[in-house]
DNA sequence: TACCAGGATGTTG
DNA sequence: CAACATCATGGT
């Protein structure tokens, strides 16, 4: 199967992006082959991605999920936006222009399921990023479903119904702290209830989303907005609180100081309805 | 060793 | 409503 890529596309960014930490367990990359498993209707699936000309060549191990393997790939990549918008808007910003320049047609990795950035922001929530991959490796190798590939073991990222029934003390052999464990259990058990769907979400504004987030105890403004960026494509969402963005703008604009959220409000004016993809470039300029 | 980490919530003044 | 405490431990 071959998905044709989009005119703006560079798929040295999205690797180098891809591999910026060791321990990510929802995905791996051998001699530039992209291998990731998917739980689809309770069973277990592998597939991989390689560039091959204009196109990914996309290798299934079960082919009748075909569609749905294209779909998560157009959704994870991004294939559908026109970057050239997104870079002609925010060209009354220097700075932020020469990070598009440098990584012309990098596009937002994002995660596809919703339930998986509201998990995995909960684990990032005030921790080093090193220390959450950790978590995040255990919480999928002990409750997600994994299937087995030359040799290699791949794992899929558990169900709500995996984890919401678990109690806190489930997570505490983990190093999971008593607060975050309730977080991820509140967010399980709002998605295996049904009071979170996905495809219902997806028709909704950005403040009735919002809104619904930031109602489950453990998720803010920050996680909130991070998700609708990573998940619904909200690319205007703006995770303003983030500690890396903070950074990477302190490092890009040459400040003193870390901007104060007040200043990012403020700077991010120039990124009109685009600020969660220039928080995404931002963040990809800490791997320089 | 102290301080920070891709925050959120509850309490206090 | 703003400031502070707490979570809890890895990384530097």
């Amino acid at each position: 199967m071959l998905i044709t890529l989009p005119k703006h596309y560079n798929h040295a960014e999205i690797l180098r992006f891809l591999s910026r930490n060791e321990k990510e367990c929802l995905h791996s990359i051998k001699q530039e082959t992209i291998y990731k498993a998917l739980e689809i209707d309770g069973e277990i699936i592998l597939f991989s991605i390689d560039l091959e000309g204009n196109s990914l060549k996309i290798n299934l191990s079960d082919e009748k999920h075909a569609e749905n393997v294209k779909k998560y790939i157009s959704a994870w990549f991004d294939l559908e936006t026109d970057l050239g918008i997104f870079y002609e808007a925010i060209k009354e910003d220097e700075v932020l222009q020469k990070l598009c320049q440098k990584y012309k047609g990098l596009r937002m990795i994002g995660m596809p399921d919703l339930y998986e950035s509201l998990v995995w922001s909960i684990i990032g929530q005030q921790i080093n990023l090193s220390f959450a991959y950790s978590l995040k490796e255990r919480l999928v190798k002990n409750f997600g479903k994994s299937i087995h590939h030359n040799g290699e073991t791949f794992y899929a990222l558990p169900k709500p119904s995996d984890l919401a029934n678990l109690s806190i003390e489930d997570f505490l052999p983990f190093q999971f702290s008593r607060q975050k464990a309730q977080y991820i259990i509140n967010v399980s058990k709002a998605f295996a209830d049904g009071e979170l769907v996905q495809k219902d979400l997806e028709k909704m504004s950005f403040e009735e989303v919002h809104a619904k987030l930031v109602k489950i105890k453990g998720v803010g403004n920050w996680t909130a907005n991070y998700s609708m960026m990573k998940s619904l494509k909200n690319y205007d969402a703006f995770p303003v609180e983030d500690v890396g963005l903070h950074n990477a703008v302190k490092n890009q604009y040459g400040m003193e100081q870390k901007p104060s959220i007040a200043l990012l409000h403020e700077m991010s004016k120039k990124w009109p309805n685009w600020r969660g993809y220039a928080t995404f470039y931002f963040w990809h300029s800490l791997l320089d």
